[in-house]
RNA sequence: GGUGGGUUCGUAUAACGGUUAGUACUCAGGAUUUUCAUUCCUGCAAUAGGAGUUCGAUUCUCCUACCCACUACCA
């Protein structure tokens, strides 16, 4: 959810402003490739309708070179792996960077005298001189180490005293103080890769990226990024940033994660999503939400129009959206207005639509061959009932075979005393009635029936709603007459009286 | 621990330094209805605490508290 709905502010901002929203996937980290992720962030993309103008190919294609549609190709960092060994070797000739050698037993060493001591190990100009790196080591024992040794890095070396400016769209001016950051590794030897830092900055700078908008985790790494594209050379090009707030637990603190929705029933996936481990998380799509209903309240968590609209059409958000109405805190996910938000947009759609959409929930419960127009009536008489798609058939199931048993609560409250006689009477006197079975004379009918013989209209009605429902609450008897037709009708008065007697 | 970010009803949020602090979701009542649902109405409920600036602070400044992120050869 938090990965959409920074997408989405990337879209909206990127088409407000007749950008390019493209889509690269930062895929440095080999140990951690997970198959399938990349189809699946394509495929989310495409049902929430945020679909990038450039970037990986919708079907998977691997694009290897430039051309007209890609003219930032390829947009897979792994594919892209050539590159950027110069860029950080430059760094290097400029004096902005370094070669470390320090193993990682090494470093974990230093880690754990440290805190023994009660300090915090930082690589940085307090400690690159007592370690083993091309700083400290002579010119051709770092040639040697380079050519003998597989799992050196190349580190950024972090000025020693420098306060970091920064400006961020939506946080405004921030300032750090470089001796609390530390020498990140930029490059590592052991798997011919860059880090993210590196490749974000040489990718942004060459694919001419112009906004960054991205998770506030990022935040604390904003500095070493202004320094990299400093040393670059690159700061008049020099991307803008804005760092949206995380997207935190319904209750409790901390953020979002896939527990919270297991533990409280709702996705936190826009797709479901099945982990390596074989357990299934829930998604919003299979979950019986519409793409628009999810995206509107994403766009509705840490961000507001100023005005009062909270229904906004994908359309409707490019034109509203801004920057600087998007919230600093961070935002609770409520679950309630996720459903709330569907059903608005389910009361919205038309008939038609849903209809179509109802045809295979009736099939899976053994209504096959329905009537599409015969669907469609009974769609726009029960859609504003709905949260889901799903829940018509809970609320309409009689509309398409008899009921086989009665509720006993209900039957218990209503089928007693004169009332159930009563009923039937009315339901032969309109069975008895010739021609037009359309809604409306049939409520005035069975109104002035009830009325004229000064009968408690609720008992008697819910008597017939009972035979003809199963259930004492439900739609109007005239509603559900007129759908199910008087064959129908005679044949569930008739059930009813053999079997509640 | 350090650094950075944050803090308005339970939740999402609104409010040129001047409002009875508004709206939506949830919840509770009521009205309408043949039941249920819908719809409509009403209600509950907030500026984290403390200083300061000011005629006046939700809004500006500082301190405290609390929350979050980061602090990897992960992104």
């Amino acid at each position: 959810m938090g990965g959409v709905r920074t997408a989405l502010y990337n879209y909206l901002y990127a088409r407000q402003r007749g950008g390019d929203f493209i889509l690269r996937i930062e895929d440095t980290d080999s140990r951690r490739f997970v198959p399938g992720a990349e189809a699946y962030i394509i495929e989310a993309l495409r049902w929430c309708g945020i679909l990038p103008n450039e970037g990986v190919d919708a079907d998977g294609k691997v694009v290897e070179t430039p051309s007209p549609e890609h003219p930032h190709a390829p947009y897979r960092q792994s594919q892209r792996r050539g590159i950027y060994r110069a860029y950080a070797e430059q760094l290097v000739r400029d004096g902005f960077a370094y070669y470390a050698f320090d193993s990682s037993e090494e470093l974990e060493r230093e880690r754990s005298a440290a805190e023994s001591r009660g300090e915090t190990f930082i690589y940085n100009a307090a400690s690159r001189q007592r370690l083993r790196n091309s700083l400290t080591l002579s010119e051709e024992e770092t040639a040697r180490l380079l050519e003998s040794q597989t799992d050196w890095t190349i580190r950024f070396r972090m000025p020693e005293d420098r306060v970091v400016k920064m400006d961020d769209l939506i946080r405004g001016h921030i300032e750090v103080h470089s001796s609390t950051l530390d020498d990140k590794v930029l490059w590592k030897r052991a798997d011919e890769l860059p880090t993210y830092h590196l490749a974000n900055i040489v990718d942004d700078h060459l694919m001419e990226i112009t906004e960054v908008i991205r998770g506030e985790e990022w935040l604390p790494s904003l500095p070493l990024h202004y320094l990299l594209y400093e040393a670059f050379g690159w700061q008049d090009s020099m991307p803008r940033f804005a760092h949206l707030s995380l997207l935190l637990k319904p209750v409790g603190n901390g953020k979002l994660s896939k527990r919270d929705g297991d533990k409280m029933g709702f996705p936190v996936f826009p797709l479901q999503w099945t982990g390596a481990d074989g357990e299934r998380s829930h998604g919003y799509r299979e979950d019986g939400y519409f793409p628009e209903a999810f995206v509107n309240m994403l766009a509705m968590l840490g961000w507001n129009p100023g005005t009062e609209q909270e229904l906004f059409s994908l359309e409707e958000l490019v034109q509203a959206f801004s920057m600087d109405k998007v919230q600093k805190a961070g935002a609770k996910f409520n679950p309630d207005k996720a459903k709330w938000y569907n059903k608005e947009y389910l009361r919205l759609k038309d008939e038609k639509e849903l209809a179509r959409l109802f045809l295979p929930v009736l099939e899976e419960n053994g209504v096959c061959g329905a009537d599409p127009a015969y669907v469609e009536r009974v769609v726009a008489l029960i859609k504003e009932r709905a949260t889901f798609v799903r829940d018509f058939w809970d609320i309409a199931w009689y509309l398409f075979r008899d009921p086989e048993s009665y509720d006993e609560k209900d039957a218990a409250k209503f089928w007693k005393e004169e009332n159930p006689a009563r009923a039937l009477e009315l339901a032969a006197h309109v069975c008895s009635l010739a021609g037009d079975w359309n809604k409306e004379r049939l409520e005035a009918e069975m109104e002035d029936y009830i009325r004229s013989r000064e009968w408690p209209m609720g008992k008697v009605m819910n008597c017939l709603r009972l035979a003809l429902a199963g259930r004492s609450s439900g739609l109007g008897i005239a509603d559900i007459a007129s759908l199910i037709g008087p064959e129908a009708f005679r044949r569930r008065i008739q059930t009813a009286k053999e079997k509640l007697g």
